[in-house]
Order: C-alpha cells, then structure tokens, then sequence
RNA sequence: GGGGGUGUAGCUCAGGUGGCAGAGCAACGGCCUUUUAAGCCGUGGGCCGAUGGUUCGAAUCCAUUCACCCUCACCA
C-alpha cells in the first residue's frame, strides 16, 4: 500500500501499537514526580550520602546506547539530568522497553539512587522507569536545534525547548508585567477591565478590526485602545486606576509593530501630565532594576544609563535642535520647502501639522536613543488632550522615547466637555476628508465628560517594546510568544 | 507596494559551465555495561517550495507564483 518506506512518525505509531499490545499506557493520567531536576541536583550530595531512592519526571532529549547499558538525558521546565540503566539492574524488560520503545521527546518518570560518573556528572542510576507519555514526531536536531525563523515561531514551543534564551526570555517578560503590578499596586492603583469588544472604537489613531455579535446583531470593534473606558473608571471614583491588556489594530506588521499587542493605560485624578512623567521615570526605572539587576541597559550593541534623570524636552525646541531650524511659526510653503530640501516624502494634501509631525519622525524620533520625554504637543496632533495653559495651540502632552522608539504617550487628558465635543467634530472633519484613522464621534463617553469629570492624568505604554529593550530582542516578534502567521499551504 | 535574500531528507546544511540527489544529526538492523556532539559496521529515507517554459535531458537556466527574513515606504 504504502511504497515509501515508513516515516519516523509511521516507525513511532507502531511502537505505540506495539506498546499497547504489551499492555502499557502511553499517556498516562498520572505522574509521580518527588521533585524538580533542579532541586535534584541541590540534593545531589546529600542524596548520594544517605543513598535515597527518588522519583523525578521528565523529557528525554538524549540517548546513548552501549549494548547492556544505557544514557539518557531527561529535561523538565527546571534542568535537565543524565540518567544511567543497567540491564543487570532493571531486568531484561524494563531494559528492552527503554532500548527499543522510548525515542527522543518521551515523557518518563524515574526511580532510583545517585552516583558521579568517571566524569563526575551527576547522574540517577534507573531502577525502574514507566513511560508517562510518547512523543510520535522527533525533536529538531541536537546541537542546531531550529534556526529557521519561520519554523521558531511556527513551532515555538520547540524553539522554547531547544534554545534556553527563548524561554527565559519569556520568564522575564512575565516578571516584567507582574513587577509594573507590583510596583502600582503598592501606589494604591487598582487594576481593572474594561471592554475589548466595543460598539465605537476611540483613544488612538488606527485602523480597528472588525466583528459581529450574533444574538444582538451588532456591529463591534476590538479595541485599539482602553483610555476612553478608563477615564469612565476615573469619573466613576476610582481615583487611580491601570489596565493591562491587549489592543488591536488593523495595520502592518514589522519588528516594532504587531496587530495585537499589550499596552499598560494608567490614570490618575487630580494630577497633571509632570506628575505622569514622574510616575513613567520612576516606574521605567524599577522595572529596568528589578528584571535586569542594573541601571545600565545594553540594547543591540548601544548602552544606556538610567541612573540620572531623563531628558525633557519640548517638541518644538527638539525639532529646533535637530533640524536647525525654527519651525514653529513656519509656514506651509516653508515646511514644504524644508522637505523637499531634506529629500523627505510627504502627502501633498495632508495637513500643516502632519507635515510636522513628519519631519519630527524623519529627523528626531530615531535619533532618541537616551530615554527622552518630548513634550507639549501641538494640539492637532492630540485630540485628547488638554490645552496648556497660556498657548493657544500647545498641549499638555508627553511621549516618551528611548532607542529611537516611541514607548509612551501621555497628556493632561482633556476633562472639559465643550472642548472635547469641539475636538471629536474636527476629527470628524478628517475623517470626512478621507483620514480613516481620525476619531470617531463618542457621544456616550461625551455623556460620562459632562457628568463631569475630574482633572486627570493618563499614560499608554506598550508593553512588547520595553519587554524589547529589557532583553535585548530585534523584534517584537522575539518577545510576543505565537505572532500572527499565515498558515502553511 | 519597491528593492534584496532564503526555500534541497524530520532537523542543520552542502551541491550548480544542465548529465542517476549528498553529508552530519535523527530513524531502522547489528556490536558495545561510565557515555555525553559516545563509537564502529550496515540500511532506508526526497515532487530540490509550487506552476509553466527552454532543452535530448532541469534541483541547476528563464518566467510566473507562494511562504518566510532583511530593508525602504505605509502604519501612533
């Protein structure tokens, strides 16, 4: 039937059949395991004087076979550990189940005592050994293990398996997320949730994804952002609140952007868009110190320190600075003018200030590698927020740089209703004119604002990027465990 | 979307003026009771990403196409 011959997974189907046959259960319902390898291995001296017999669990990642005699390395998520059957020990059984039955990538669970090998490796001499469960396709090659980018995040749990920085990479991204818990929490911020399905999507420029609930025959989107929730939170009482959590948005896909991604939206009543820049240095300090150890962060071959305070500095003096120029009062011919100069493509029909904000992103934003606040913003380019006192055209507003990538963005959120009804409209305007990525008319959160609301701060950083720099990764595809992908075929 | 790169065995990779498809690891059979990239002897494994073309003959040359990576553009 089959002309091939078999398929390492047809060869391993059979030694399930047979295994059957003889009456063992390859997935076991349960294990017996008396400690983590890691902890094995603490015992170790202890173990040998006293000559315990011990029961531990694990993966085979190695066999070595020499006639009456047997070596394995078994692994667990802790260590792994070499492991030693003797035919003369087990029996001829036990031997032959281990020789001829148990591949590389089985689950087993050990008995037996400790020794030192000639080599001095700390190794469990097996007097009894049940397979727990059978792994019917091989584990990627020993000493390469998976290189090919496409299979790494295709099969990430083997690229977590084969190469140890994978998975520690991920440990420390978790501690990342709950070391920022911990240090709001001990603030007295509460964490909450709110809605990631939403009948109107807000907060942020982007294009949002789209969906359909069934029963209610309704239209919803998947949130690009928290902040219009969280300020409901804020007008409801809860004076200092935060959310981590995934926002969508329906754009491209690079190493510093992917369609979902976590974003931490931290508000504040009573406190303005300085005491925010505060709270993001201190808390880009901590969690730096706490997941790294140090102050001093190397990322991709450019080290900086975070032991003095960050530069703050205003968008139009930055723009000053690096262009050499004074733009702020320019007029459009002279900021087109400048972009021809500089050789930098721009929308003919977009507005003064998006031309702006391109020359900011072509001329400032990667030169930013020291952790930076740019702040007050011209208003256009911030719809929600407040208006700084004094200036006509400035608000209160920060983004927060380092590397060259944007990682956060905050203002003095805008708590007065008239304003912010004047500021959906002229979105709505843009929008009108084409921009898909203007905000859209929110009259249930206009509702909430003329409850009234009190002066507030917030701040949205992304998460994946600070998880980026914290460990040195390219690309967020490194730091995101299951990217997006296309299928195979 | 533009430019560049990659795609050959389960994994890591060779191969190329066009002439039977290769190695190591893994697998299978044999020997081996302290190995650890174990070793030794032997065996099997491939739609050379896909489609079409040129040719007596294509993994190799050409065209198209798919996937992934890099880069530029776009994208808060």
């Amino acid at each position: 039937m089959e002309p091939n011959p078999p398929s390492e997974r047809t060869v391993r189907l059979n030694k399930l059949h047979q295994l059957s046959q003889m009456g063992i259960d390859s997935y076991t319902a349960r294990a017996k395991s008396d400690m983590t390898l890691e902890s094995l291995l603490e015992k170790f001296v202890e173990f040998v004087k006293s000559k315990k017999t011990i029961t531990v669990c694990g993966r085979v990642i190695s066999k070595r076979l020499h006639g009456k005699s047997a070596f394995a390395h078994i692994k667990d998520g802790s260590a792994s550990f070499q492991i030693y059957a003797k035919l003369d020990l087990i029996g001829e059984d036990k031997y032959n189940l281990f020789k001829k039955m148990i591949d590389v990538g089985d689950f087993l669970q050990i008995t037996g005592t400790l020794f030192r090998t000639r080599t001095e490796e700390e190794t469990i001499l097996v007097e009894d050994l049940k397979l727990l469960s059978k792994a019917l396709l091989p584990l990627p090659e020993k000493w390469h293990g998976l290189v090919d980018e496409d299979k790494r995040i295709r099969y990430r749990y083997l690229d977590m398996l084969m190469d140890s920085e994978v998975k520690e990479r991920f440990i420390i991204r978790s501690k990342i997320t709950s070391t920022i818990r911990n240090y709001l929490d001990s603030l007295g911020y509460i964490e909450v949730e709110t809605p990631i399905l939403q009948r109107l999507y807000g907060g942020a420029f982007a294009k949002p994804f789209e969906t359909h609930h069934n029963a209610m025959d309704m239209k919803l989107y998947l949130r690009i952002a928290t902040e219009l929730y969280l300020k409901r939170v804020i007008i409801g009482g809860i004076d200092k609140v935060y959310e981590i959590g995934k926002d969508f948005r329906n754009e491209g896909i690079d190493r510093m952007h992917n369609p979902e991604f976590t974003m931490i939206e931290i508000y504040q009543a009573f406190a303005d868009y300085n005491d925010m820049m505060d709270l993001t240095e201190n808390l880009v300090k901590y969690i730096a110190d706490k997941t790294t150890g140090t102050l001093k962060i190397d990322y991709q071959g450019t080290t900086t320190e975070l032991t003095k305070p960050f530069a703050r500095i205003s968008f139009w003096e930055i723009i000053e600075q690096r262009t050499g120029r004074n733009l702020r009062n320019a007029s459009r011919d002279q900021l087109i003018a400048y972009l021809d100069e500089q050789h930098i493509e721009f929308d003919p029909k977009a507005s003064d200030y998006v031309l702006v904000d391109e020359i900011f992103k072509e001329r400032v934003e990667r030169t930013l590698i020291e952790p930076t606040f740019i702040i007050d913003y011209p208003l256009e380019l911030s719809p929600l927020a407040k208006r700084k006192s004094g200036t006509k055209s400035i608000v209160e507003r920060f983004e927060f740089f380092w590397y060259g990538f944007e990682i956060a963005n905050a203002f003095t959120e805008l708590n007065d209703p008239i304003d912010q009804r004047a500021r959906f409209e002229e979105q709505m305007k843009l929008r009108a004119k084409g921009n898909l990525e203007a905000q859209v008319m929110d009259e249930d959160f206009l509702t909430a604002i003329e409850h009234g609301m009190p002066p507030t701060a917030g701040m949205g950083m992304g998460i994946d990027r600070i998880v980026m720099i914290l460990t040195n990764s390219y690309s967020l595809k490194d730091v995101i465990l299951f990217p997006l992908q296309r299928p195979l075929k």
